[in-house]
DNA sequence: GGCGATATTGTGGATATCCACTACCCGCGC
DNA sequence: GCGCGGGTAGTGGATATCCACAATATCGCC
């Protein structure tokens, strides 16, 4: 596991420098690319921190990379750097989920304050993806049965009207509710709606 | 209650009719005004539908006007236009919740689409905003005891419990959760839970 | 002083849930 | 054939929740 770093992609080299010397005088550590093929190839879903992306590089633009990494799920959050007057990019860029969009020149200490912004960001988006994740698998791990019993316990379904819609002894309603429990890793109905409820909805 | 309107707010008479006649040809009815401070003047918290706003007018600037609204606790979803390249003002304007950033000279048919959008946000909005108000409002009506058994059972608490850490007995527990579950509308702590769910964390 | 809201408690019974022990059936894979 | 996972089901008891009926106490307000 890799641990939070500042991923630099910029075709300039001096940039690159610039920026990562900048990003060391407050502490955070980054690793450079000089082009977005170059990370592609480099990039792991493993990978921590947060992205800074140059908008214009001589083949693939920083635009493309970032819609490269929204099919491959990454969530690293991203800033892009750019030149004057993007406004549509930017835009676009900042619904399909960028982090942040600044103009060059940028003020040095404005940029380093969002790549600290983006990389808290990117530890919280962890924290939360593991619990979804943890929460998912456990879900697929139900039998069809224990999902139907579920539902129906969301519902806020009594046992007893749980048999009579599943045509089954009440007993067995009891049981799979136990199973759904236990698989859940909860102990009661308010915890499993609690837990369902962080689910992206 | 007025009905969903586009509120246009452009200083350029001819841009207002322009943009009244696209989007009464796209089925969408407008009202507009030629200032910002005309607009604030006439702002109602029951407004319904969108904004368009230019950015550059002669006193208060459409992003001022942005301030003011949001000050207001306005959820109409906003559209700016804007001239060219006005990176930071767009950036910074989405981060605040802005729906939408058009650069001028801006396709008719783009804006139309993204007024519809909006419409459809406002509608959205509204519907979530009324459930919400609603609970809050709910919420407020509990006395301070039967917020203190709220809270208890949401954690998971049995009455037992509850009635052994207020120090009170279970039957006044009973009570306050009879209460509880009778001022917030539901008619268990699944329902509850899930009803508080939906409130902005 | 009475009235309403709030908080408190009791009794007793109807329901519901939780759980241990037990058991049968079916389909699938080794 | 036998084990295993999954679904089904019964008995019986321990707990918990829900609720009707009833009562006491405090506090603020008209």
């Amino acid at each position: 596991m890799s641990a939070p770093l500042a991923h630099l992609v910029d075709d300039d080299d001096a940039m690159r420098d610039a920026l990562a010397w900048l990003l060391r005088s407050r502490g955070i550590d980054s690793r450079a690319w000089n082009c977005a093929e170059a990370f592609l190839g480099d990039y792991r879903a493993d990978m921590r921190g947060c992205l800074v992306l140059d908008i214009r590089m001589r083949a693939m633009t920083g635009l493309e990379l970032f819609d490269h990494l929204l099919a491959l799920d990454c969530a690293m959050p991203v800033i892009f750097l750019t030149g004057h007057g993007e406004v549509p990019q930017a835009v676009k860029s900042l619904k399909k989920g960028a982090f942040d969009f600044l103009e060059k020149p940028f003020d040095d200490n404005e940029l380093a304050d969002r790549v600290i912004e983006a990389l808290a960001r990117d530890t919280d988006n962890r924290a939360r993806g593991q619990l979804i994740d943890q929460t998912q698998k456990r879900l697929a791990n139900l039998t069809q049965r224990e999902q139907e019993v579920m539902k129906a316990i969301l519902a806020g379904k009594m046992n007893k009207v749980i048999a009579d819609e599943l045509d089954i002894a009440m007993r067995t309603v009891e049981v799979h509710r136990a199973h759904v429990f236990e698989k859940m890793a909860v102990r009661s109905a308010v915890e499993l709606t609690q837990l369902l409820a962080q689910l992206p909805r």
